[in-house]
RNA sequence: GCAGGCAGGCGGAUGAUCGCCCGUCUCAAGCGGGAGGAAAGUCCGGGCUCCACAGGGCAAGGCGGUUCGUAACACGAACCGGGGGAAACCCCAGGGAAAGUGCCACAGAAAACAGACCGCCCCGCCAAAUGCGGGGUAAGGGUGAAAAGGUGAGGUAAGAGCUCACCAGCUGCAGGGGUGACUCUGCAGGCUUGGUAAACCCCGCCUGGAGCAAGACCGAAUAGGGAGACGUUUGAAGGCGGCCCGUCUGAGUCUCCGGGUAGGUUGCUUGAGGUGCCGGGUGACCGGCAUCCCAGAUGAAUGAUCAUCCUUCCGGUUUGCGGAAGACAGAACCCGGCUUACAGCCUGCCUUCAAGG
RNA sequence: UGGGGCGUCGUCAAGCGGUAAGACACGGGUCUUUGGAACCCGCAUUCGCAGGUUCGAAUCCUGCCGCCCCAG
């Protein structure tokens, strides 16, 4: 078996303003108790990840554990969820309390829903 | 021991696995480093950078006991003065109200060039009392946050700093102490001049403006500016081609310069630096020597998971065990302060009370 | 980073040193067979919070807290 490298490179985030009202606008939403995701496709051979977390959620130290959270959730099940989709993180605040093992649970409930979505739309095309 | 005051410190620990950012010439590996006492609020003061600037004044804003400390401060230290507390100790924007102006509600006679409601006293009118009129007075009354020195004696028609003694307070002078704020003692004076300047104001002192998104450098694509060269029946340039010839298209093409957007680089971390020892100073702090290099991100790193231990709580209670929680809070150019938030714990000194020796 | 504004009853608000107006809403009452309307009465001892100045502070000063808006 190969071994996997769960490395989260700079080119997997998405940094560019314009590319995240592209998602915010085009893409579709999943609602889960602990954070929003907000999906879409994009022509690359991997996924990339972003996070937006408004001033509303807390201060400094809640807004950044919230960041950190998501992007290990994306880091350490990069291989179980779909590739060549773009996906933003909304965290709500439950998200602070939650359990580790509650939130990779639903992580990959997230990623099952979106391997169906897209395939539904290749195949009207 | 209880209660309290002051000063200072810590801010969970260790390991494993998977990651992130920076440095080590580049990549990988390896190695080294990776949030705080407040990093926070952005309330002051500086450094640094750019712009402006002969000198002086005004305006505006800030500060306000004194002397030190400091790069500087609105900060700190010591002291002085005032206030609070039984004490340790704490608090104070603490210059000027005998330069001027304003304000002081209600109550009260009167709230500030003093004044007269009730009183008290004298005189006149009337036969007398009451009453009325004229005058003197500021002791007593009541109002108020605040009422024009206090007490006693003399004095008087009644009284009054009108006079005297003592006390409080003011001004001036002299002397002693202190660098000084100030304080102590003595003498003289007028007898006493309300509060408010975080009301206007006066006096003294301070302040040029912006901010690292400062500033410097590199710089696409597209559009456009300036200069020059070669060209438009004598054909620049481009296509075909390794190149020349040739042929086709054909009116612009090429070079240089300057500004400059996206973006990038730099500023960017060695500094009024930390730690230890010694010395000076009551202290803030300063000096010397040794030693250390301790975050530099930029759509923004410093994390996650799992163990073991520590602290606290709950169930349980002999131990064990099971469960939960671990404050406030995240660097953004860098320092010095101030202010605010903070679970729990530790250390030293001091005060009061209680008990014992 | 720099600058500006606002917090007063449940809501909208006036007041800017001397007892905190008013409107709507709400509660009670009068009137009416009942409801509405009208009228009367009631409704802010934390004026965002904490200190200070003053005899006295919503008002003046200082420090916090929250919300909103600009500029780059």
């Amino acid at each position: 078996m190969e071994k996997r490298r769960f490395t989260l490179p700079e080119n997997r985030k998405i940094h560019r303003q314009q590319t995240y009202s592209e998602i915010f606008r085009k893409g579709k939403r999943l609602k889960f108790p602990e954070f929003t995701l907000v999906f879409k496709d994009n022509d690359l051979p991997y996924s990339r990840i972003g996070i937006s977390v408004g001033k509303k959620f807390g201060n400094a130290v809640q807004r950044n554990r919230a960041k950190r959270l998501c992007r290990e959730l994306f880091r350490l099940n990069q291989y179980l969820l779909p590739t060549g989709v773009d996906m933003i993180f909304l965290p709500r605040k439950r998200l602070l309390d939650a359990k580790w093992p509650a939130l990779v649970k639903t992580i990959l409930r997230a990623g099952k829903e979106i391997e169906h979505l897209p395939r539904k739309k290749i195949q009207a095309r």
